[in-house]
DNA sequence: CAAGTATATGAATCCCGCT
DNA sequence: GAGCGGGATTCATATACTT
């Protein structure tokens, strides 16, 4: 039976309300407060404008908490990671997602939180758009910590140092930002068998979705009403064919 | 004809010598000053004890200054990129390696030396040592920046956002932390067409024989008397092949 | 000579025990 | 109690070697 939760309102607010010591993985993509080179750009655009090309033709809905500078992104991030390092147990490990404008400020939050850095996973993306002049920006980066030294033995798994795939596309993609499932299904298996994940940043429900299909527990938390919902129903299909 | 120059010595004294504007890009490879989870392990040790497995059969000699704290590295590759930035030509890139405990601070030492911060291409390595319990530490990042905005006018490429390669082994194998080649015939082509490369720690040269390989020219410095020698033999092996 | 087999090893890290 | 050194770990791949 599949075992889940999805609390929707403020991750910040949410989190002090859960038990102590009450989750086994923290696995979460919060909004990256990034995507502008001014700040005029991160603050004004809509998340459509940042993150989508103008050629795209999906309609997806923009997503809230995504008007950040770099230092208020910092104060906030390690208020949200402390409390993830206070529900995690001890050896937990956390991985959260930042793209590579992202990557320092977001290794200094989760240590200002308490955990330990122990490395980056690259997510390559095959299918990105090229960039003349300059490097592809084909990969998101996934930054893996751990609450004290790492539990091998309670979970002596070996995984790989990047993971590749590409974001979904048409039908299938939900979310503008939404991880493709072989990504999260390699990523889920640092949370130890059975254990229960957190992710505070839900959106459309990938980590859930990745969770339950490998047998674990889920507890969610998002904002927004609408990807709450899209959330649920995709966790609910799971416990259907899971059962 | 090839066209290069190695200059022997201490890579901040040096570079305080070389004219304003006189290279094209500035392509390098610090000592990584990381290796060890604690700051004596850091600090102590010597470069063979930190990055060469225990059972590792080779005997390559360790390499000097790589013993700074992140503060200490944070002002040091500052000092060194600021005198990278008046060297190059506007417009001119930048790729500087890091493994993955350095990103952040490289991140700001280019910056704080006035480049600005385009992007982060992982290398992939596909052999390196699992690890229980986690990821495998299979990456290590090149930092993308440029002198100034990116001047793709003059140098059209498209350039991947990924590169993979092992390292070299066996007889090819003259420095504990080599590049593969065909990872550098990648890199080097940000450079434009028949420009200049910089590369303020030459090591065993793999840079630079990038550079001469591709039609490019080469100034580089390097502290090792021993190195410097193996370089000044991998470069001129290039001239005369490639005459 | 092609294909299959054996071997070496990596910009580590963790654990344990001694100083 | 912190610092330090020694030993085990274990997979993808290149290379050498054998059939």
């Amino acid at each position: 039976m599949s075992d889940w939760t999805l609390h929707r309102g403020d991750a910040l607010t949410l989190l002090h309300t859960l038990p102590t010591g009450s989750v086994d993985a923290v696995i979460t993509d919060p909004p990256y407060n990034s995507g502008g080179m001014t700040a005029t750009q991160r603050t004004n655009d809509t998340t459509r404008g940042k993150y989508v090309s103008g050629d795209a033709k999906h309609a997806l809905p923009d997503f809230d908490g995504d008007t950040r500078d770099q230092r208020g992104y910092l104060a906030w991030m390690s208020l949200v990671l402390g409390q993830c390092y206070r529900l995690a147990r001890e050896g937990g490990p956390l991985l959260i997602f930042a793209d590579w404008r992202q990557v320092p400020v977001t290794s200094d939050a989760l240590q200002a939180a308490g955990w330990t850095w122990r490395g980056i996973v690259p997510w390559h993306k095959p299918i990105a758009r090229p960039a003349k002049g300059g490097f592809r920006r084909a990969c998101e980066y996934v930054l893996w910590a751990t609450k004290g030294s790492v539990d091998a033995n309670r979970n002596p798994v070996y995984l790989p140092g990047l993971v590749t795939g590409s974001q979904p596309r048409g039908e299938k993609r939900q979310h503008i930002t939404q991880k493709p499932d072989e990504v999260m299904a390699e990523l889920i298996r640092i949370c130890a068998p059975e254990g229960t994940v957190l992710d505070p940043f839900t959106g459309s429900g990938s980590t859930g979705v990745a969770a339950l299909a490998s047998g674990r527990a889920f507890v969610g938390i998002e904002l927004s009403d609408r990807y709450a919902t899209v959330a649920r129903h995709r966790l609910a299909s799971i416990q259907t064919t899971a059962a």
